[in-house]
DNA sequence: CAAGTGCCTTTATC
DNA sequence: AGATAAAGGCACT
């Protein structure tokens, strides 16, 4: 197996562990100085010292595109670091960078995860995979592909919902045979704006405004779509409160989960706030604020579950 | 350890 | 329009 090493300074600053660790992704798993990860129909894996990047079983230009790293962080950085709050969680996550996924399964994955906390999405995926992906040996071991569009169109809502997705199962299957029979084209998404890849994605069931958000940031190349979930609404809430009706504010804190008009005044206020890049905003306040509110529970998040074995 | 709470929400209904 | 309830079941406390 031939092994490949990309070189990091400090104008391209990339962490492996906040990238895989933050919730974006849930089929990457470490072992030892390694990451595992099944992307696409093939398993790679990968790790960082201080200033290189070495993995196995893939080639340089697919993992520079996968892990953003083409990106221009510190352009980035700059753009959205416009107050104290996201100043402080760019210095704590630096090198933190939105993937870019796989759309299918990226849609696939959130669709599971309303609802969810993300240990249990991690399971919920590796149950469908086991069951409808293809089988994958490397390194002696044991992994499998995410399943196609065709696998789980086909499946019946009751196998489906015997992965634990639960009342998830009608809305996986209904999904995946839009996306099977109708040709659903992935890429004609990502070339549109986001405005466009939103409405077209709502339209799918099991996919409200958040799954959709979340879809077109990590797998569509949005950077500018600002998911609220419930994490990034107490953010918004605490931090910038100043920015909404005093009595708005109120009402949004007193409930969970937002209104579909609340949402978007939230998303909106993210994008308008922090501009072109405002997904990278989101993800650094929404891993500064799971870091900072439950530390035994974020170090539990960020170490590695033995059972999450893939 | 048991029982309660919460979960990166969406949909149906009123 | 806006509020409210229901929806698996797992993970964590």
């Amino acid at each position: 197996m031939d092994c490949v090493i990309i070189r990091l300074d400090s104008s391209c600053p990339f962490n492996l562990d906040f990238t895989l660790c933050c919730g974006q992704v849930f089929r990457w798993d470490k072992r030892g100085t390694w990451w595992y990860g099944i992307v696409g129909e093939d398993v790679f894996k990968i790790r960082q010292t201080d200033n290189e990047l070495e993995f196995e079983n893939n080639d340089v230009d697919f993992v520079r595109h996968y892990f953003g790293l083409s990106e221009d962080l510190p352009k980035i950085f700059s753009t959205i670091r416009k107050d104290k709050h996201i100043k402080h969680a760019i210095e704590k996550f630096a090198g933190l960078r939105i993937l870019h996924q796989n759309p299918w399964e990226c849609l696939i994955s959130y669709i599971c995860a309303t609802y969810k906390n993300i240990p249990a999405v991690k399971q919920m995926l590796l149950k469908l995979s086991r069951k409808f992906g293809r089988k994958i040996t490397f390194d002696k071991r044991y992994f499998y592909a995410f399943p196609a569009s065709q696998s789980l169109a086909k499946a019946s809502v009751k196998e489906l919902a015997e992965c634990g997705l639960g009342y998830r199962a009608k809305y996986v299957s209904g999904t995946a045979k839009r996306i099977y029979d109708d040709d659903f084209s992935f890429e004609d998404l990502r070339k549109a704006s986001h405005e466009k890849a939103r409405r077209e994605l709502v339209n799918l069931p099991g996919v409200g405004l958040k799954v959709a958000d979340c879809v077109s940031l990590f797998s569509l190349e949005k950077l500018e779509a600002f998911p609220i979930d419930i994490w990034i609404k107490r953010v918004v809430l605490k931090y910038y409160a100043n920015n909404f009706p005093t009595e708005s504010v109120k009402k949004m804190s007193s409930k969970k989960s937002p209104s579909k008009a609340e949402y978007e005044r939230l998303s909106l206020f993210g994008r308008k706030y922090f501009g072109e890049y405002a997904g990278y905003a989101q993800e650094y306040l929404y891993h500064s604020e799971r870091a900072e509110t439950s530390n035994p529970k974020m170090q539990k998040t960020f170490k590695l579950n033995p059972k999450n074995s893939i």
